[in-house]
DNA sequence: CCCGAAAGAGAGTGAGCACTCACTAGAAAG
DNA sequence: CTTTCTAGTGAGTGCTCACTCTCTTTCGGG
């Protein structure tokens, strides 16, 4: 009956894991503390011991949202080096699994669009971001306009996964999806996103340019 | 000292405009009604007997923020046409004037994010993607891959503006802003959004691929 | 000048919110 | 066995929220 007893740590842990789904849903500033530590199965009380203010928790949350972001990243590139293929193009191909984890964009969107209202997220946010530019530039060596259309996909990406776009079978959900016109050749046509690698292409193309 | 009388749908209106910066600012669900009342003038009972939901006045918002963009689309299209140049980088001029007018990309953010919890507002902003996309392609005939870049360019400026990395003179910064790397030939070097034409890059190249 | 319709507001209401306090349970060191 | 430290909680507190009931004011038409 009793919950299992952990650490401090691995219920923080546990609590943030527990928050992605709500808040990916709902958004930070929508999602009630009360929600989250029912979902983590402890007392509202004990959130706010671990976690003394929603702030921190939110913090905390696009933290860990971006580790793991990272890590997949530096993964995929490590893994292709050592297949000897270029790192870049299995960047992209990690970004387009990764769109299938839904909690993780959706929170990533809701930490864009709350940056300017809070200042820790946006600092965590833009430092996600300068790690994550340096880490492909330094190891595809790619030019910086293939770089800023690198991410400018994996963007566009993003929104097509919240609007759903992948289940919208039209030319101009296709168009903004990168899914080739394969208008009538298959009727099953719900693509997965990470079947359309085409945000790995830009890389692919641009890191041959300029190998340093 | 009394607000000037209005008719109800100009009052719905000033409610949208008022709106638009709280909302832009805090996301839909996390502003109050109350507030927005208080933005617009009138009473809190007052508002809800203009819009009968809460909801209802975010279908309203993010409505007329698409409908903004899309006009303005047009316009610029129209005006280039008119002027003998080509269509598709007036309209990417377009919208690098628009990332000035922060409200609306930050509800637009806001309503991509909360798309998935909202039906009614994501099918708004898929037909507001469809418009938009349907447009470019009529107006300059440029092939999809050419379209979806520029769309995705755009999204990452959404975020630029977001995480107002116009402000960060940092190379990684540079590179997801599209600001060429001027890095110490100029000090002041707090670069505007529109000054940055970029956007349209892609459709000056493509549109003449595919004149049909 | 009157009357009906529409604009607009004052004053709530119950529900839900972030956050707190005083407390108990269990491990583990002395 | 006792002390002590940390994990964990039930029961609130004051505040804010979306929404409502009822009422007053103003305008245009006959």
């Amino acid at each position: 009956m009793s919950t299992t007893r952990m650490s401090a740590e691995e219920r923080r842990s546990a609590i943030i894991e527990a928050a992605m789904g709500l808040v990916a849903q709902r958004g930070f500033d929508a999602t009630p503390t009360l929600a989250i530590a029912k979902a983590a199965g402890i007392s509202h009380a004990y959130l706010f011991r671990l976690f003394p203010s929603k702030e921190d928790l939110g913090v905390a949350l696009v933290t860990h949202c971006n580790a793991v972001i990272h890590q997949r990243f530096v993964h995929a590139a490590e893994a292709a080096v050592a297949r000897g293929e270029e790192p870049g193009p299995a960047m992209g191909t990690a970004y387009g699994e990764l769109l299938q984890e839904r909690d993780i964009i959706l929170v990533q969107m809701h930490a864009h669009a709350a940056s300017p209202t809070h200042p820790e997220i946006r600092a965590a946010m833009r430092e996600a971001f300068r790690d994550l530019v340096e880490l492909v530039r330094d190891t595809t060596g790619a030019a910086p306009d293939a770089i800023n259309a690198f991410f400018a996909k994996g963007m566009l990406m993003n929104i097509s996964v919240a609007l759903d776009l992948f289940a919208v079978d039209e030319p101009w959900a296709h168009t903004l999806t990168g899914i080739s016109g394969a208008d009538d050749t298959d009727p099953a046509c719900a693509v997965s996103p990470a079947s359309s690698g085409l945000v790995a292409d830009d890389l692919a193309v641009a890191g041959a340019r300029s190998p340093d």
